[in-house]
DNA sequence: CGCTTATACTTAACATGTTAATAGAAAACG
DNA sequence: CGTTTTCTATTAACATGTTAAGTATAAGCG
């Protein structure tokens, strides 16, 4: 088929690859929706974490929201001018803070949720509620894989 | 469980969190590899490309290598500045370039390719290779579905 | 207590992601 | 043939990804 490299896979069996695709395909409707709000993906990642388990510290921001730190600071800044999330300082850590969703970020959740879950809806009955439960769980379970291939 | 919001899935259940997970888990070593070498993971792709399928126009890189043309464009002229790639006007259509890989290129893949190859048998072994060729399925699928679910 | 180490961000620097606008050239079309 | 449309690639502008360094505070320890 292709004389230049038989070693490499086709980009079909590229897991990296495969993830790519995927990703871009399940995230491309869901960006054109918080497009039109002015949040982006990260961001509504954010309000969502906030959301749902109320005041938190950005440490477990970062680990909820899965963004690295850098990244989450920028985004609460951002996030902070638009008057989404209001920070303060911990009570007796003063390394750390405590950020909390305003209620015009619970608004913008809520005014978007409805069609959030329309496309989730979407997701399930164009790929079959059994396919994607299967993946879930493969997913998962290679997020679970032991730390580092270096023996 | 959560009085917060419950209609919100938890973040295992969210596709693309798991996709963004799974794709964490499975770039961070190749990440690690290339980075001793000095090029990123996008870099790597379009130097991949370019080894297997031989000269491309920079349109047909960025849908192999799965990036838009705007990042395409910056990393072609950082792989040029590193001496990895060749640029020449394509010979009927001014519009277009013809992108080659040069010697040096190929051999930064030949030095890493067997290192990769160790990392996909790895990750054959500790997944178990029907799971991952099940994953590979699934994700494929994924990727057809149809276009938008704008209706 | 004073020193060392660890923790919680923050900043910096560079690369990419993403959308929109742009420039140049080819193709379509009246 | 000339105009309009489409295509290719680049640039711009802003947001995030990623690694390394920096800053301030807390915790451990002799």
């Amino acid at each position: 088929m292709d004389s230049h490299n038989p070693s490499a896979p086709d980009t079909n069996r590229s897991l990296p690859i495969a993830l790519l695709r995927a990703r871009e395909k399940v995230m491309g409707p869901i960006r054109a929706m918080l497009a039109d709000v002015g949040v982006t993906e990260q961001q509504w990642r954010v309000l969502r974490v906030l959301a749902e388990r109320g005041t938190l510290d950005p440490t477990e921001i970062a680990d909820r929201s899965c963004l690295l730190m850098p990244s989450l600071t920028r985004i609460l800044q951002t996030l902070t001018t638009k008057g989404l999330i209001t920070r303060e300082a911990h009570p007796t850590d003063k390394r750390r803070q405590l950020v909390s969703i305003t209620a015009e970020g619970r608004q913008l959740i809520a005014d978007n949720l409805k069609e959030s879950q329309r496309l989730n809806a979407w997701l399930r009955d164009s790929f079959g509620a059994d396919k994607l439960d299967t993946l879930l769980d493969l997913l998962n379970e290679l997020d679970r894989l032991d730390r580092d291939p270096r023996g």
